[in-house]
DNA sequence: GCCGCAAGCGTAATAACATAACATATCGTT
DNA sequence: AACGATATGTTATGTTATTACGCTTGCGGC
């Protein structure tokens, strides 16, 4: 059974960092972050982490957190190539979980067709305090 | 009754300029947009539009699109003081058009519950073609 | 009135995020 | 080998957002 850390083959040498970056990583991570990780690995200038990055989204190894201008990787092989994913962010500890939902995609598809509007993206972000972080407050 | 363009009064000078040039222009802008359209009324840093913008988007009368890093005037009172809000951004013409589903909002409300997230801050946002954009396509 | 506090404002500097432009390099196909 | 497509490296620049500091204004308590 495929499971979250079946890293295609394929990957370029940069992809490759990026990827192994982002997965390492307890949370998100802006291009900057995963640049300061990889200079010992020679990376030298932003476009080589975004043109990584690029890629990594494109094919859902990756995902972009747009409230956060920062990127996680994909949690597992559920989402890739679907539609809407949902992201829950804690604002203590930084971990991200990702999820999907039919009702909601379905409600979204069906406000569309409504108002005639074509969907192409979306994006989804919870923020909160996720239930250790409560735990550990209380 | 109510519509979307009761401006408060106890908005401040800033406050007030920059909520009129969100409610005059078309589409979503960002804070250096803003500015530039101020400086004719002798603002002249970014912080001063930011500023403004917080209390703006506190107080519902503004709101953030993450996706876009910018900003659009409240389309409605609907949304004020209110719970999860969508938007649905037009590639093409820059129209944004601002939603609220009950269903999505308990779906997420119900996913939180389960896991013991305490939801903060959602956002939606959808990206795509509206209709009237299709249509001239078409 | 005067003090103290909170909110707002102005300015300069800087940090953080992202892309443009251009030159090379690598690889599979013909 | 020649070609096109994709990836790379590098420099410079553009865009978005915040930090730090000091001054001003309005307001309630004394
Ligand atoms: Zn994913
Ligand atoms: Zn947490
Ligand atoms: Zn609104
Ligand atoms: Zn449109």
């Amino acid at each position: 059974m495929a499971h979250s850390h079946d890293i295609p083959t394929d990957l370029t040498r940069n992809q490759e960092l990026v990827l192994g970056t982002l997965t390492a990583s307890m949370g998100p991570l802006s291009a900057y972050d995963i640049l300061d990780k990889l200079r010992g690995d020679g990376l030298r200038a932003p476009l080589q982490v975004y043109r990584a990055l690029d890629k990594l989204v494109d094919r859902g190894l990756a995902h972009r957190l747009e409230s956060l201008n920062a990127f996680v990787a994909c949690a597992d092989m559920h989402c890739h190539r679907k539609g809407l994913i949902a992201f829950a962010i804690c604002e203590s500890c930084g971990k991200v979980d990702e999820f999907a939902d039919e009702v909601i995609e379905e409600r979204l598809g069906s406000w569309a067709r409504t108002g005639g509007f074509k969907v192409e993206r979306t994006t989804m972000e919870i923020r909160g305090r996720c239930a250790d972080c409560l735990k550990k407050a209380a």
